[in-house]
DNA sequence: ATATATTTATTACAATTGTAGGATTTAAGG
DNA sequence: CCTTAAATCCTACAATTGTAATAAATATAT
């Protein structure tokens, strides 16, 4: 059983900020996200919460202070969006994606030559 | 100059039937629509108009019928959202999504070994 | 104890989306 | 020409999202 609770864009940036230094509490992740964001405080007190409210964080009172732990992992949730992206663009096969990107020329040598070594150096050659 | 029209998930079902089967007209998709699904008609005739108002279709009146075309390209649109999803979940790189789908066993044996082929096969390894 | 500074909670509002019903137009048959 | 069936257009409404402002609660210094 899974279904992660939806995130959406926005809320999305909130999150990486709390995967990345949980616990954490509402003063620092704001100021963390004012360094990449335009975003006011208030606007980020409203993603929190929403947050809270989807079960995608809980929070534990440090006196007057929440501090934010995630509920959902990152892999997990990461996990799950890329194979509804899968499934709605490529009929859920990773192969075609690769396929598509590299018949449009939009794989750098540089990748190639890595997705070539994630394969073939791979535990699973071993068959 | 890019920036295709924001296509919701609903009205990308109706693009499917309409980059497939270009020139239909409202009632074959609508036809095509309801073996798929159990959308209501006018829901249907709903989302063709907003993709005509988002101007991702086109049409052409044939008497009282009207005919639809799409105006942005299919491989265009998934190109872009493809990387639009790689960049937020995958800081844009594809190797890394890839290296994902291999540390978490997503990928079966015959998927590595058709994205080996790819990768192996490719003109590109004339380097 | 109380004022006040700080936090959190509540409310707001427009745009988009899913989901359709009702109104209007119009082609075609009589 | 006019009725009518079929097609398109307009309206609706709740949920989600982006973006905040205002209200309420509360910890802490005095």
């Amino acid at each position: 059983m899974n279904n992660l609770p939806q995130i959406s864009e926005a809320e999305f940036e909130v999150m990486k900020i709390v995967w990345k230094h949980a616990p954490i509490n509402t003063n620092e992740i704001t100021e963390k996200l004012l360094q990449t964001t335009s975003w006011s405080p208030k606007t980020i007190q409203t993603l929190i919460k929403r947050l809270v409210n989807k079960g995608a964080l809980t929070y534990e009172k440090q006196s007057r202070v929440y501090v934010y732990t995630p509920v959902v992992k990152e892999s997990e949730y990461i996990g799950q969006e890329s194979n509804s992206f899968l499934k709605r663009y490529y009929d859920g096969d990773i192969t075609a994606m690769l396929s598509a990107y590299i018949e449009n020329d939009r794989l750098s040598e540089t990748e190639i030559e890595h997705l070539r070594s994630l394969l073939l150096s791979d535990d699973k050659i071993s068959l």
